[in-house]
DNA sequence: CTCCGACCTCAAGTGCACTTTAGGTCAAGA
DNA sequence: TCTTGACCTAAAGTGCACTTGAGGTCGGAG
């Protein structure tokens, strides 16, 4: 250790919690840019860490790794994200979650009007309508529903 | 048509708006069971509809597929939930709904009282923990972060 | 009688966020 | 010297919710 500049993958890992693996896919994935040292292996700056546990905040508010790497891609490749930043950074976290709790609330909302109904109408019911299905991942097809005559 | 009992699958697609190859996979997951006629095809009844209809809706509010099967479980095979069921299951969906906002709320307000802040230390921030993380799916490793599913 | 379209099965592909496995390098400690 | 352990790459596997594709059956219209 302390061989050559830097941290090892070893120590990011234990610093941050995540493992090993994780932090190779997101060197892949483009979050992180760690350099190489003579033997050919990793090796990362402090600003690394402050670097990943920004996308784990991130992650936890919903965001992709695409989308995290957005952000990240405003900054410096080895500059962690400063106050600065991270007021910029939250405003637009605070936006994505407002719409997501307005969608749960909305989809409450009209499950309350429904619950004495349970017509469950594909015509009628306005559940079809209210969810939050966009906010769901998935690969199918999102020819949402809310559009079928009898 | 008309030939023997029943919908096609390709009626049940055309009411449900669902691919057809997606009510196949829902049979293989046990959330419908069409019985064939003399040619090998699927036959629905009209309560099939509605079983499809719940299951869009549940999707919806979050659940998968195996939670969709526990529920439509407790009816008989080829029932659509009726009023008193739906009544019943509503307020399950009205648990799980509000536990979602709830952590959502949680993650805003621990955002807000963040802003400012910017530290992101792993030490001391409150984001890590504040977040709804079992609300993501996902095959990795569920340590950190408070998460308990629903 | 031939062709189309709706249906069938089984296998493999998709996208995300990773993990696991297999096989290999290299430096330090017993 | 041998072994251990941290690291490396590339490829394949995982789970969910499906879709796509290949190859085949069947009934009815032209």
């Amino acid at each position: 250790m302390a061989a050559s500049e830097g941290l090892s993958i070893g120590d990011i890992a234990a610093r941050t919690g995540l493992a090993v693996s994780a932090i190779r896919y997101y060197e892949m994935q483009g979050l992180i840019a760690p350099w190489r040292n003579a033997a050919g292996r990793r090796r990362f700056q402090r600003a690394d860490i402050r670097r990943l546990s920004f996308v784990m905040i991130a992650q936890q508010f919903g965001f992709t790794l695409p989308q995290i790497r957005v952000e990240l891609d405003r900054l410096p490749k080895h500059r962690a994200p400063t106050k600065a930043d991270w007021s910029r950074i939250s405003v637009t976290f605070r936006r994505g979650l407002d719409a997501r709790i307005a969608r749960l609330e909305k989809l409450r909302d009209t499950l309350d009007g429904c619950i004495g109904c349970g017509c469950l109408s594909l015509e009628a019911c306005a559940l079809y309508n209210a969810g939050d299905r966009a906010a769901q991942r998935g690969t199918g097809p999102r020819y949402l529903m809310g559009d079928s005559p009898d």
